[in-house]
RNA sequence: GCCGUGUUGGUCAAUCGGUUAAGACGCCUCCCUUUCACGGAGGAAUGACGGGUUCGACUCCCGUACAUGGUACCA
């Protein structure tokens, strides 16, 4: 079944946000599989009916798409190998735990969730927590256990029941994995995982070997949570007699909390205010809202840039990568081991990086849902020329209107204290003028402004130093912004004039 | 507890037995800039610990510590 071909997928349960990890895994199987001139797949896990959400599937392909990833397969683009939903795919697995059933790799089990409660209660020991393995499942109602009639009998009443598999005594499984390399486990201490639940849903292990097999997956790439259960999943492709096209398997490391230990969790970024999801998302039951990289103000491209990097580098100093240039260099080999803990601050500093070399008309637009509720027309013009001026100050686009509103509106405050450490009769005797000068102005550009600014401070007698601020203040309202004339020259004579008055007023 | 995985400055990290142990973020100083930023030049700061192996260990091996993941009819 397997040819040669690179296949990777990305398989995430609908169940809300995509946060920084699950990005990131999408990112290194689609960087891989480019890279291999292969196929990305996306396939949705959702085999657990209640954890389903509602809107979570277009929500994942919606920041996938503002990532500028493009599965070649998926949901709504159907291959060779759909469905793509697991849901959609339930008849495909009982066949092979029913399968494994007969072999003897696996097994029917009646009990109930006290049985299973009961057992770990009296089976555990100081040191070891019971579970349903070599030694207990002796102890339990299952097709190991009772005789054949029994069973029957137990399946023709329709008594639910899942089939577990039969972890072997004594065996060690190994594995090369890409990153770790050469990992082993020993079977003894690996529970009789779950295959096939009550509802006739498989559960993970299950799932993904059977779909791996059937999509033609040759490369997988998961979280290193997934590590433990990887001799279960070994087995089963052994079991199931797909050995020669299992995929090889690569165990990514975890992108943890920047403060105190562990992964990285939705409510680590509320904590410590920066996002962990893509994209905003609002959870449908609760209607909780978390904001997303997108809306705090980050360009896509900075977003998977700054992601390609947490665990993986190229070994050159280059940092700075489009998606191309990503694919090009990306190799499973360089990523780390150890886990990495997010920093926001070098996260801004990307996208800072990309606002720096990004075109003003494309960041105007970009800005768009940021100024949208100030209700303001502005010509996409004089945004882009704006954005021009400002964009070097920016590390977020939503950082916009605190760096530009007074290219558009009047501040309704100044910062009068600012001006009054400068402030005496000379300086207000120079404003009265400069601003009689300005209005009277022939040309209007920061190079004609000035030169009338420096008329008018030649003939008050007031030095350059005493005015600028001043000026600054003004027209800005407090100490920030781009050169005071370019601001002039924006904001226009009148508004420039009228600002100058405004001020002298509360001087 | 048990099992797995990991450990280079505060953070991301290069190094794949021999280096003054790169670089980036952040921080500090200075320059540029009559604001703020950008930019430029400097600076402080690192191999968890203990044993081996070796002429020589950050690099290989063992142990300890610490961290992290798993230990569900969740993925």
């Amino acid at each position: 079944m397997n040819n040669n071909k690179v296949r990777v997928r990305f398989a995430p349960s609908p169940t809300g946000g995509l946060h920084l990890g699950g990005v990131r895994t999408v990112l290194y199987n689609y960087l891989f599989a480019r890279h291999h001139g292969g196929d990305f797949v996306l396939r949705i896990e959702d085999t657990d009916q209640s954890r389903f959400v509602a809107g979570a599937e277009e929500y994942i392909m919606q920041c996938l798409d503002w990532c500028g990833i493009q599965p070649d397969e998926s949901p709504l683009k159907p291959g060779a190998y759909g469905p793509y939903r697991q849901s959609e795919r339930k008849p495909m697995y009982a066949q092979y735990a029913h399968q494994l059933v007969e072999q003897g790799n696996a097994y029917i089990a009646f009990d109930t969730t006290e049985d299973l409660e009961s057992m770990r209660e009296q089976y555990k020991t100081e040191h070891h927590n019971a579970q349903y393995d070599g030694r207990t499942r002796a102890f339990m109602r299952n097709s190991l256990t009772l005789t054949k009639e029994e069973v029957d009998a137990l399946l023709t009443s329709n008594t639910p029941h899942v089939i577990r598999i039969k972890m072997p005594q004594n065996e060690t499984v190994v594995f090369t994995d890409m990153i770790r390399g050469e990992v082993s486990f020993d079977t003894n201490l690996v529970d009789d995982k779950v295959l096939l639940k009550a509802d006739g849903m498989p559960t993970y292990h299950l799932a993904v070997v059977v779909d791996d097999y059937l999509m033609n997956i040759s490369h997988a790439f998961r979280g290193e949570e997934w590590l433990p259960s990887a001799p279960v999943h070994l087995l089963l492709w052994k079991y199931l007699g797909w050995e020669a096209a299992m995929p090889q398997w690569a165990h990514l490391p975890l992108i943890l909390k920047p403060d105190g230990n562990g992964k990285l969790s939705k409510r680590d970024g509320d904590r410590l205010g920066f996002p962990v999801f893509a994209m905003d998302w609002t959870d449908p039951r609760s209607m909780e809202q978390t904001t997303g990289f997108r809306e705090r103000g980050f360009l896509p491209e900075a977003f998977t840039n700054m992601l390609a990097m947490l665990g993986w580098n190229s070994g050159m100093e280059q940092e700075l990568f489009t998606m191309d240039e990503l694919v090009q260099h990306f190799s499973i080999d360089r990523v780390h081991k150890a886990g990495a803990k997010f920093d926001y601050e070098k996260a801004k500093w990307f996208n800072q990086q990309y606002i720096q070399k990004t075109d003003n008309a494309r960041l105007a637009e970009l800005v768009q849902p940021f100024i949208a509720d100030k209700n303001i027309a502005i010509q996409d013009e004089k945004l882009a020329t704006v954005m021009g001026l400002v964009k070097e100050r920016l590390h977020l686009l939503s950082e916009f209107w605190d760096q530009a509103s007074f290219f558009f509106v009047r501040p309704e405050t100044i910062d009068v204290t600012a001006i009054q450490a400068k402030w005496n009769d000379t300086t207000r005797q120079f404003f009265v003028l400069l601003a009689q000068k300005l209005g009277a102005a022939a040309d209007w550009n920061h190079v004609a402004i000035e030169e009338v600014f420096n008329g008018a401070i030649a003939e008050s007698g007031t030095k350059k130093g005493e005015a600028m601020l001043p000026l600054r203040v003004m027209l800005v309202g407090g100490k920030f912004g781009p050169g005071v004339f370019a601001i002039a020259e924006q904001i226009g004579k009148a508004e420039t004039v009228g600002r100058i008055d405004a001020a002298l007023k509360q001087l």
